[in-house]
DNA sequence: GTGGTCTAGACCACG
DNA sequence: GTGGTCTAGACCACC
């Protein structure tokens, strides 16, 4: 996987492993790659992937069980989808917002390229 | 000025910066605070508005005449402009794509949702 | 290492490094010491040290792993040999013509000397 | 005139003036433009031109008759080619050595491009 | 451990 | 007065 060099590494694993279960790669309840294995499978410092691990934990999206492992939670999926919507709609927007109107873009210029873009990109 | 404590501040002062300028508030060519002046008014140690300076020099955003002071450019307004239009269409927009992927949104609820917010931040 | 008074330290750290560079000492995409190493090593601030760095990183000279170290860039001698090279033609090369007119100096005195020079500080 | 913003000013108006001398536009003993008759001309400050009036007195290429005006000297001219002579072997040339070896340019390339630039100059 | 940022304070060249 | 550079020392996020 590759990083982008500004934001931080943990929080990229953390946004791959969201994708990961919003797309039902990783299911509800199931068991994730150890700390360990998924450092290595990343090229990443062992501390990093707890790092995530931990912050997921926090979210209440993994579930610790000592000595077994981490797992993902009985409703991880609409945990991370619930969560990822209100971060969207509470400060990604606003940004957006923010930055359309100082660079005098109207909605229909943004659809107009969103459009193109999204097609591009399927 | 309120300064956020994830954004390093000197960027912080740049995006102000640039705000100033695309609404014509400071106008190309003109001459701006001196480092000394600004650091005082932000309430900022002046090796933070230096490092501003500088950046907004290398973006050919400012000029520089020794032993007078830092100046906007002449086509300053225009540079912000472009700058930040090609950030949001090359970076922003990507990865506004991608987040809208991934929570299923269509291009239609952003826009029912972007006309809302909109109207109530007039 | 000496410094010398007019030029600033970080500029001729930057100096320093490219000869490194050309000269092979410092290979492609290897690790270079860091910031706090070399600080002590220059007997100079550490501060010195990052700007120095942080430029050749914007030069594509350096790149940068988080929490890891500097590394020079897999293409770092190509790059420092066009860069100085370029320089040289479009910069000191016009002077020099500049200067050697203005003393009524021709190419084939220009040799002579070099010649002279060359070989006694063999 | 044009300056550029890395040399200092007032070392530029010298050169310029020491140009003019070479040149015989400024003949030997013969009475130079006030300060500010100069100043104004260049549009620079003043203090800027005392400056290089000064240092051109230390180089005794000007001399100074209190209450009249500065002249240059009676051996101007040859004064000053040999200064910049000297200049040229004893810093110049040794520097330009140094960076055609850390370059791997051989004298042959040296002289095939500035006869090229030589011509395209007249 | 690594680099990144910020403050405080100083000195200098320049205009 | 202006900006440019440097030191000293601190705190932080990150790996």
């Amino acid at each position: 996987m590759q990083f982008n060099t500004t934001e931080p590494i943990y929080l990229q694993i953390v946004s791959h492993i969201h994708h990961l279960i919003l797309t039902g790669r990783w299911g509800d309840g199931e068991r994730v790659p150890s700390v360990r294995d998924l450092a290595v499978e990343l090229e990443v410092n062992p501390n990093t992937v707890v790092r995530s691990y931990t912050l997921l934990q926090e979210q209440g999206v993994f579930e610790n069980q000592r000595g077994i492992g981490y797992f993902t939670a009985k409703d991880a999926g609409k945990r991370v989808k619930s969560m990822r919507r209100q971060a969207f709609f509470e400060e990604e927007l606003p940004a957006l917002i923010k930055t359309m109107k100082s660079l005098d873009l109207s909605v229909e210029e943004l659809v107009e390229h969103l459009g193109a873009m999204h097609e591009t990109n399927i």
